[in-house]
DNA sequence: CCCTGCGGTAGACGG
DNA sequence: TACCGCAGGG
């Protein structure tokens, strides 16, 4: 078992980040948080810092480390030519277009360690992009293993968290609160999901999904709702519905002190754009800027580079230039800096290979690596092509399937080391047997070759598919982990335990505050929350500001007490936050004084018990968060909690026997196996049904198949399964046109048919010509044998009598009608555990359990026969004997 | 006025 | 199969 504190690249701890190496741009305070050279000093302060040309002189040494470092000569040895051209470029901006398994990373390292080994540049100087926590971690891991630890004072991290760690910084340019909270995709659509309720947009039309994908699209491409709204033309409803909601969807963002993802980038961009005194602090600080998986930015992420590296920027139009300009005056007189001196622009390299581009669906744009050298004219490429990875039937697959792209730079992927074994191929009949023959072969290799299950990785296009992998690796009792998917942290009730301590830090935060209202249930519906959030609107507060002076709202006393304790909770819940208390203790007091955990506890549905052991884990994060920094914040951690992404979660070589590693292919990026298997090689899996259409998703389904393939070292395995069922509706798929490209000679077929394909085969052949096997070839026509039963028949649906029709009858008498309005307690019959009741429609009971008081008290009664009933004495005819 | 259960519907890839 | 909106019951 992993723990989910393995997943969290936490300071000191045995995750997957180096003992020290704190996840940049969340370094709590009191730990490392302030650099020697003056990195967390006020970004104005740093502009006057004296010129990068000396820095060779007086850099002190390490104290307490006397290993001696390398030579500048040392870290290029054993280095292939090109790769040593990439580590001793100096001068202009550097391209780096790395095939597969050609040893970036090494290169990257081995780049920053000559930078700093010559004394080129102070480790300070650095700011080193990658995509993922993990790869932050490991750049900076290696990179401390060839400098010692003044590598420690460089940013590696991802964009995102730079982004966090500059905005938290400036937050005070932007007007936000530093405790500023990050919204996940599920907050940002729960966010939208209001703006287009209060908007009177018809879901059916204008799916708020819809809406946050493409506000999210437009926020990749720097496109801010008042940009849009401009464009958008007169007789497009739609577009016209999206502006509105986008611009206030952008207005409750802002009010709630939170950033999406989107704006992480956006927002800094901004920051930079329109603040040249904060620009230019950050140019003097960064003098080498270093960008990995470059053929993945978007836009954003685009200018966001050029912005940093100070590079000139043509792309400015107009009115940017303007307010810029504006800015700028304002904030020189107001530093009394001198920002204008001329500052060459900071060395760039970029790393990473156009046919790994898999992220166009958020935004990343292939041009941003094709056309670096027209962006940077005086750009010097190199390309690396011998690939330290795979065997070469390995590399050959993977050359043949993505040659077939066009428009692309040619690259020859190969190796030193030979052919390898073959690739294996396999057929199955359904997806069943396809999992069962992964899970067999990877059994067989234990015995016959001594591969670990560690070793062994297996790959699909979606999240979905790993079902059946799982129920079979299960039962062969084969160890493995399923990386992504349902994410610990999107999960209810981890959702819902961060959204009390952003509720707590943040209390603009409306969406969180919102979120646990009602969670756990304490009787604030809809109607309630409507009336607060109006209230909210009325008096332009926010809106837990608004639950602090529920008594002005004129809430009916039943919900008004309720607001009432809601309200007193985040209030003890605050005044521990002033008073000093570690998430941890935060977090226990939030989960036990809400009753959240009792409740889960209370419940007998088994998933709640599985529920209350998450929360157990989110709870040893926290308390690990504690004793690894004992400074930090709330705010610090949920910070972390918010960047935390999949890839950051794969499971560690722990030297032991390791377990299987489940991932789709994009997880996949950037990692290697010794054994892997590609699984569900079929048209309309992979490459996916959405794509089959468009030339362009074809393409980018390639470069994913060519991802999924290098990956491999040694064996590659690549099945798929001529019948897939998919939301519970079997579908026969051709095979995968991606198979049909990999040279004969490379692949074996250990099954090259599914049953029925053979049979039909024969019968073609026995009647003496294709029959209407081959017509139908697509979408099997044998589809509706396996559904159709259970679809048309369950039609008859008869009279929707009830046996217990005497429940109607009851509702009406009773307490009800009496109890019309203002909730007097006086209806509600006071009782007590023990008590004996009768119920018009249950008939006798017995009070098992009380819960609230007053108008709002419920009662469990057990009526024997008729079971235990939770009722709201409020409302239901109970009578005390 | 809130909660629960039902039925229809849509369904990749992620920081 | 999972989530969401709706209607009916407490």
């Amino acid at each position: 078992m992993t723990t989910l504190f393995e997943n969290l690249p936490l300071p000191g701890g045995r995750g997957v980040t180096a003992p020290g190496a704190a996840l940049p741009g969340i370094v709590p305070a009191g730990r490392d948080a302030s650099p020697p050279d003056g990195t967390e000093e006020h970004a104005g302060e740093l502009a006057g810092r004296r010129p990068v040309a000396s820095a060779r002189e007086g850099e002190p040494a390490h104290p307490g480390d006397a290993r001696r470092r390398p030579s500048p000569e040392d870290l290029v040895e054993g280095l292939n030519p090109q790769q040593r051209a990439a580590v001793e470029h100096r001068g202009g901006p550097l391209l780096i277009v790395a095939g597969a398994g050609s040893g970036k990373t090494r290169v990257l390292t081995h780049r920053i360690a000559h930078l700093l080994a010559t004394r080129e540049a102070r480790p300070g100087e650095i700011l080193a992009i990658t995509f993922t926590n993990k790869a932050a971690a490991e750049m900076r891991e290696r990179v401390e293993q060839l400098v010692g630890p003044a590598a420690r004072t460089m940013w590696v991290s991802t964009f995102h968290s730079a982004c966090v760690r500059i905005l938290r910084r400036e937050h005070a340019a932007l007007g936000m609160r530093s405790s500023f909270s990050i919204y996940d995709a599920a907050d940002s659509q729960r966010l939208m999901q209001l703006v287009c309720r209060s908007l009177d947009l018809d879901p059916k039309r204008y799916p708020p999904k819809a809406f946050s994908h493409k506000v999210s699209d437009l926020k990749n491409e720097l496109i801010d709702a008042e940009d849009f709204a401009a464009t958008v033309s007169d007789s497009n409803a739609f577009d016209q519905a999206l502006a509105s909601a986008y611009r206030s969807y952008t207005q409750r963002l802002q009010q709630a002190h939170a950033l999406d993802f989107d704006d992480l980038i956006g927002r800094t961009v901004h920051l930079l754009r329109t603040f040249p005194a904060i620009r230019e602090s950050y140019r003097r600080r960064f003098r080498h800027v270093l960008v990995d998986e470059y053929q993945d930015t978007n836009h954003a992420q685009y200018v966001l580079v050029r912005e940093l590296a100070g590079v000139a920027s043509e792309g400015w139009d107009v009115r940017e230039r303007a307010q810029a300009d504006w800015a700028a005056v304002d904030e020189t007189s107001e530093q009394g800096g001198a920002p204008g001196a001329a500052l060459p622009p900071a060395q760039l390299t970029v790393v990473g290979d156009a046919d790994q581009s898999i992220y166009a669906f958020r935004g990343a744009t292939i041009r941003n690596i094709l056309e670096f050298e027209e962006d940077y004219p005086d750009a010097r490429t190199i390309l690396l092509e011998q690939n330290y990875r795979s065997t070469q039937n390995i590399l050959n697959a993977a050359n043949a399937v993505i040659a077939r792209n066009s428009g692309r730079r040619a690259k020859n992927l190969w190796t030193a080391e030979g052919a390898g074994p073959r690739i294996v191929g396999y057929v199955a009949d359904s997806d069943h047997d396809e999992s069962r023959f992964v899970a067999d072969e990877i059994d067989r290799l234990g015995d016959s070759d001594g591969v670990k299950p560690g070793d062994v990785a297996v790959f699909y296009r979606t999240n979905a598919q790993s079902r059946s992998l799982e129920e079979v690796l299960i039962r062969a009792g084969i160890p493995y982990k399923v990386v992504g998917g349902t994410r610990f942290y999107e999960r209810r009730e981890i959702k819902d335990a961060i959204a009390y301590l952003h509720a707590v830090a943040n209390p603009d935060d409306a969406v969180n505050v919102r979120r646990i209202l009602n969670v756990p249930k304490r009787g604030l519906g809809d109607r309630t929350e409507g009336q607060l959030a109006w209230f909210a609107e009325r008096e332009r507060i926010s809106f837990a500001a608004a639950v602090e002076r529920h008594e002005e709202v004129g809430l009916p006393t039943r919900a008004a007490t309720a607001v009432a304790r809601f309200a007193e909770l985040l209030a003890g819940l605050r005044a521990m936050v002033d008073g000093g208390s570690s998430p941890a203790e935060i977090l226990d007091a939030a989960l036990d004084r809400s009753g959240y955990l009792a409740e889960l506890r209370a419940s007998d549905d088994p998933q709640d018990a599985s529920r209350v052991e998450n929360l157990a884990e989110l709870h040893a994060v926290a308390a690990e968060f504690r004793d690894a920094a004992p400074d930090g914040t709330l705010v610090d951690f949920l910070e972390r909690v918010s960047l935390v992404a999949d890839a950051d979660q794969i499971p560690l070589d722990d030297g032991g026997r390791g377990v299987v590693t489940l991932m789709t292919v994009h997880t996949a990026k950037g990692l290697e196996f010794p054994v892997v298997f590609v699984t569900g090689l079929e048209d309309g899996t992979f490459p996916h049904q959405r794509s089959l259409a468009d030339p362009e998703e074809l393409s980018e389904e390639r470069r994913l198949a060519y991802v999924a393939l290098t990956r491999a070292r040694q064996r590659l395995y690549l099945t798929r399964a001529a019948v897939r069922t998919s939301f519970g509706v079997p579908n026969q798929l051709p095979a995968s046109r991606f198979i049909d490209d990999i040279p004969r000679e490379s692949l074996e077929w250990r099954r090259e048919e599914s049953a029925t394909e053979a049979m039909r085969r024969g019968w073609a052949a026995g009647h003496g010509g294709r029959s209407r096997g081959g017509d139908h070839d697509g979408d099997g026509d044998f589809a509706p044998a396996f559904g159709s039963g259970s679809r048309g028949e369950r039609g008859g649906t008869g009279p929707r009598t009830r046996a217990d029709g005497g429940v109607g009858a009851g509702t009406g008498g009773g307490a009800r009608g009496v109890s019309e309005r203002g909730g007097a307690a006086a209806d509600v019959p006071s009782l007590a555990v023990g008590d004996r009741v009768t119920h018009d429609s249950y008939g006798l009971g017995t009070v098992v359990a009380l819960e609230g008081a007053g108008a709002s008290s419920v009662a469990k009664i057990d009526f024997g026969g008729a079971g235990t009933k939770r009722l709201l004495l409020r409302y239901s005819p109970v009578t005390k004997l």
